[in-house]
DNA sequence: TATGAATGAGGCTTCATTCAT
DNA sequence: AATGAATGAAGCCTCATTCAT
């Protein structure tokens, strides 16, 4: 009754400690955040617990599902951010293409994801989880939404390559789509128990395997 | 005496009525993994129930006991099987590459997990899970075991393929990782909800990725 | 029909396969007690599974039931059995009383049960779960009828022993109590993984427990 | 400012109402023990469930796992609690031994263990049968260590007993095992339930036997 | 009669989410 | 807003007993 309303626009005194308490919360979303991608990486998807998060952050349980409605919305934010950090590299990698640099969105593409494997495939994971409960299914079209348009940009570049003939002529998602499986299929070949003792050179290997990634439908000697 | 005698090399009485029983037994066993297949295959690995199983071959919970000690047991038991099957079409692979078909193992290993992507993907993350949870460590050794002898063979067409100058000169390990990486990364494609809509004609772009898969690191023109 | 009838008292042809049938048949019923009491000691009440019994006599599941109705008539079975060779040593013992040895009825039975502690024990929880759990209540009242015959023959001895001023003046039953208490704990002790550690002359102790056993209520020097 | 100043040296706002909340979660704490307690003592060790236990005390199955980290853990919790009371006893009953009061340990040791035979045989039993299957080893081995102190502590007396001619020369330890073995006896007749018709005066019996165990290798006159 | 496959109740434990304070 | 105690559905596995062959 006796407190002073608190409106962004208002700055009578009060206001100050209010946009500070709005800045904890915020902060405290982040914390919450950080702690869950942290245990994911940690103990893999199956066997992190609300509980743990909480004791991570030093906050109570209930306090999370102030920030969040759902632990399936914790994972959904994570998997937001990476991909958007995903899609700023790539975006960068396509102006690059633009200048004339056509291997640029590849490579970016590629060293993005590879060089935080266990991330990246903890993410892949995520994401099929959250398909298949079929849990947040809006949010899950709108990342897909995001991609589109990426993946629209990419298929540009493609399109003028293929149509000066540097490329062999096929739909353009085929290169991209044949990225994405290469680049997939590497980092899980970092992950793999099965190869952990035959491959020694692991950098190698990755950067063999991106060599081919690069070079994909090339014409030119390589 | 007015028993009719059993249609086999055996006529003690009784014995007839003993095989059908054991014959019963049998394809009770793999009704059990059929079901399991089917529901892992549906849902996924995470919410398949050994009750839901029990519900699909009709039976009761405590029966599927009398043929697996455990869940985890169901699920490797899928997962040999998936493995030796696989197994056998590369070894077919390698004898005819050893008839002078270089490509013959890595399209045999290719087509063979792409043709049914749904299942190799499943079996990858039936593994991982399994290894990450050190159940039955034991039958995953086995399991590698079996891999490292194909791997050996491998390598060895490799090997001298790279001394007849034929291939760039790199560990030969690195072609066997490199098609594995490729082949997985084209399952995880096949499968991916996010190029469902993107990919109209995945046939075309599987058979592009194989063909990139086969011409690694080719030194003859492609 | 066509079968012979089979009594005792008949002596036509085919009684003899009968007779050994019979006669097998309680064999066989010998056997599922062996094994019953062999698995008893060796992995104590609790986990001994009629699974395990049939598979040590080498035979199948539901047979045992053609001999005990359940689990737990086995379980009474060998309680009597054991109930009734103690109760013999201790006949022998009050026999020798009744001449002149009055020690050798304590004696007696102080030795029939620390001589195999472990069964001795096995059958002391095993009458107690039967009895909390208030199966077989008939043939439990059977068993104490029997041992109370024996508690009467007893009294007699130290009644008379009383009355010839030799045992302190307490009602007679004390003396049978404390035997029996005495022993009970001895039998314990001989268990108890406390003592372990500690008991290094586990003979010496035993016979220094019986000693005061023997000597109760004595009132000539000791 | 408003509100009612908390009656404690702590008056931080919200301390109180903490304080209220971490004692009604010991109290239910206790709750969870002495219904499991009751339960036990009902229905002896095999048959009480979680779940009973939660029905007793009216709170769900899942809560008890916020107080107990599984059953065995509430087990050994009941277990310690009864050995420290009987610890204490035995050591005053020590504390006049040095004032000499020779008896008075053996006395302090029975009385408290025959005060409540009921629950000192279902203690017996649950030990037994947490060490068979071996679960909560460190906590043993904790009890053990106690008990083991206490042991130390009764040799000591009985051994300047011996020195002083007073006890029949045997290793100390026998004394300390024979009582312990009487007074489990003593405890089993108190209970067993063949022995329910026969002794009318139980008490009578209880100190004839505690009487035997006072004087266990006595060289005066008694 | 002998068998052993089949049953299903019942036990323990986990954990996302709720809600009273 | 923050808390964390409470909840209870759901999962895996065991085993005495039944019953069709």
């Amino acid at each position: 009754m006796n407190q002073p309303k608190s409106n962004t626009w208002d700055n009578r005194p009060g206001m100050e400690k209010a946009r500070q308490k709005v800045e904890k919360f915020k902060q405290r979303e982040a914390s919450i955040l950080d702690a869950a991608l942290e245990l994911l990486i940690e103990q893999g998807e199956e066997s992190v617990t609300v509980e743990q998060i909480a004791a991570k952050v030093d906050i109570g349980k209930g306090t999370i599902y102030k920030h969040f409605t759902s632990k399936t919305e914790i994972y959904m934010r994570l998997l937001f951010d990476y991909e958007q950090a995903l899609a700023n590299k790539l975006k960068d990698g396509i102006a690059l293409a633009a200048k004339g640099d056509f291997k640029a969105p590849a490579r970016a593409y590629f060293e993005s994801r590879i060089a935080d494997p266990v991330k990246d495939r903890l993410f892949q994971r995520l994401e099929e989880k959250i398909i298949t409960l079929n849990q947040a299914p809006e949010l899950m079209a709108e990342l897909h939404q995001q991609r589109n348009s990426i993946e629209a940009s990419l298929n540009d570049v493609f399109e003028q390559r293929i149509a000066e003939g540097k490329l062999k002529n096929v739909p353009p998602y085929f290169y991209y789509g044949a990225y994405w499986a290469i680049t997939q299929g590497a980092v899980e070949l970092y992950h793999s128990k099965s190869f952990e003792g035959l491959v020694h050179d692991m950098d190698g290997m990755m950067d063999f395997i991106m060599d081919i990634g690069v070079h994909i439908g090339n014409r030119e000697s390589h």
